[in-house]
DNA sequence: CAATTACCTATTGACAAAGTAGGTTTTATG
DNA sequence: CATAAAACCTACTTTGTCAATAGGTAATTG
């Protein structure tokens, strides 16, 4: 498994806050109830570094988050990586492991390279704004659900 | 990461065999020294119930394993289901998993399914031989190595 | 000033990954 | 028939990450 609870809980939260923040700064305190997610856990999730580049937070009553910049801006790889620290289907590839001894000569390496493509290139061809509009089409914006 | 050294070995190992089994059945022993992984983690690998099914086996002198099938008829995401039991991206595609309880309106479940199909259908388009050839392109059988 | 929020650091329990270890059974061959 | 070489089987260990929980401090607004 590729995406663990990390990667999977930032996604949600990114899109909660895409979706309610015309209202205002949201809270995780609300993000946390609404996704069913500790909000503890969604703390830590927050400020991991490449995470936090992606939102504005003010603190205090009536403070949260928002996304910094448009929901159109954002692709789920690029929220995935941020919070995952790296997408690689397998170790062979992760950037900063001590490549692997074998890597100049090794003739399944291409197919990890040629995997890691196309994973990426599917999640980078999807928006933030595009997984809300998906979502207003089934339901008119009510019972389907983050 | 998805896949780990179990599959990885996995491949490499059916791979190992596949070019040398028409000198005769293929040892464990050769086939560990050849691709420098430890032998008795190697049979492990073997004896995971999906792979062998992929494998003849003869004890003895001079036995070894061979394909039971041409490399023709496996694919590269074949021989990685058996060895890691699913390749599936995130828990909640997880076959023996209790689903999530929000999978019947998750909005974000369209997205992992989407990414589990574009990882499969890219490892099924790539069979034993196509690696064994591709490595024969390189080399002429020689310095690339599986 | 009080409530609400973000922000920070540490700790924990469970589980899987990646092997290691030590044996038993089967099968050729000298 | 004895011996070597192979597959086959069960158990253990170590290490690290995941998924949280816990308990605080700092900032901001009403």
């Amino acid at each position: 498994m590729m995406i663990s609870t990390r990667g999977r809980y930032a996604l949600r939260i990114m899109l909660d806050i895409a979706e309610y923040q015309n209202e205002g700064y949201v809270s995780l305190k609300d993000s946390a109830e609404r996704q069913e997610i500790s909000k503890k856990y969604l703390e830590q999730i927050v400020t991991i570094p490449g995470v936090s580049k992606m939102l504005e937070a003010k603190g205090g009553k009536n403070g949260g988050y928002r996304l910094a910049k448009s929901p159109r801006e954002y692709t789920v790889g690029d929220v995935l990586r941020a919070a995952e620290g790296s997408l690689s289907p397998v170790a062979c590839l992760e950037n900063d492991q001590a490549s692997c001894t074998r890597s100049s000569y090794c003739a399944v390496l291409p197919i990890w390279k040629g995997l890691d493509d196309v994973i990426n290139e599917y999640l980078d061809g999807i928006t933030l704004q595009d997984v809300l509009d998906r979502k207003a089409e089934y339901d008119g914006g009510n019972d389907y659900v983050i």
